[in-house]
DNA sequence: TTTCTGTAAAATGTATACAAATTTACTTGG
DNA sequence: CCAAGTAAATTTGTATACATTTTACAGAAA
């Protein structure tokens, strides 16, 4: 294992909550559950922070931060700042193919079983293919680190089902929107849909 | 130097343009210029990278970025759709004492010199002291990245004197509307400060 | 001349050893 | 019993050595 795919695991594995939270995460013991050395996993460690996977704990030492309702509205806020303008950038430069890909994506999902990391995969990769054309790399960089910390929060456990069939109907709206050439109309649904998809995690987190 | 001083070094020796952009930076060559070993230099230039402050330049090295117009607008369009959202959450909570501190950084920037790297430091402190209190880590840290990749564009080179003085005196505009308690004019008054700052810097990047 | 390929040099990635720092636990004094 | 200080143990940070990968160059074939 290299040091992209350590970095890659460590990082699904902190999303399957395989290591503690809120406690620090000793590189020894990363680096004999992964069967490497501490320099791979510290520079690992060290990029996992720099994103904000990780937070420090004390002095030195790391740790997954505890969940925070502030940081997930955190998180939504930008999210509802930065997608619609990238959607309407992308919009000129759409075509039937990006579209088709995108239905894809969807059907993908609805045939993926419960796994959430696969569905949070899926969902991103349906959002990516409709903001690339914007050709804007710092921002799409930019939106799939919120994509992925936002799916942290859902969590390991199935985000309620209720949510989920809403959500993939408003993905499908979306995308009949896109192919009837109503470009205000589509970026005015992203908007509720972030917006609700905030609200449905503000709830949840509420619960838990 | 420990590793954080480092790492904030060659930030800042990046930005005064110490190292050549466009090829391979040499870990080693470094760690003789810093006088230290190769690991710590590996970790400030991994964190560099994650932040954008630097590209991979062929299959393993990395190196400082040419600078690109395009970024530089998406840069400026990201700050145009999130410091009007943390400026109009942090109205409410705003006080005579963070303007007082604000007006202290203007006072501060206009009798500072031209070193371009004091006089960036100073225009993030302004403007964050009007953010802070929105109470949102991510988006400030967010924020605080864009500003200094942006003053990266802005570049070594004094930006022209016409800009400066504008930029300073938009600032104390907004300062006055705050003061007397009209958010709204206040929010779209920055919302044009950025739009300009977006402007000046594609003038000035088309030039060189 | 151009391009492909193989080899050598150089650079990065990783492991181990060691130093410095932090954390923990315990002792001692109040 | 609690607090504070101290020492031991653990953990992280750094240096050096080695392995692996990448890059550059020279030479041969098309």
């Amino acid at each position: 294992m290299n040091k992209a795919e350590l970095y890659l695991q460590i990082r699904d594995d902190i999303r399957r909550r395989i290591w503690p939270q809120g406690q620090p995460l000793k590189q020894q013991a990363l680096a004999d559950y992964y069967q490497t050395s501490r320099i791979p996993v510290r520079d690992a460690l060290a990029r996992l922070a720099a994103e904000g996977w990780l937070v420090s704990a004390g002095k030195a030492s790391l740790m997954i931060p505890p969940l925070s309702a502030a940081e997930a509205q955190e998180l939504c806020l930008i999210r509802q700042q930065l997608e619609p303008l990238a959607l309407r950038l992308a919009i000129p430069q759409l075509n039937f193919a990006i579209l088709g890909a995108a239905e894809d994506c969807l059907r993908a999902a609805a045939q993926a079983g419960a796994d959430p990391l696969r569905h949070g995969e899926l969902n991103w990769q349906f959002h990516q293919l409709l903001y690339q054309p914007c050709a804007m790399p710092t921002l799409l960089q930019l939106l799939q680190q919120l994509h992925l910390k936002v799916e942290m929060y859902l969590g390991f456990q199935q985000v309620s089902l209720g949510y989920a069939a809403q959500s993939a109907a408003e993905h499908q709206q979306l995308l009949q929107l896109l192919r009837d050439n109503q470009p205000e109309q589509a970026v005015a649904l992203l908007q509720r849909h972030i917006a609700e998809a905030a609200a449905a995690l503000q709830q949840h987190l509420a619960l838990a």
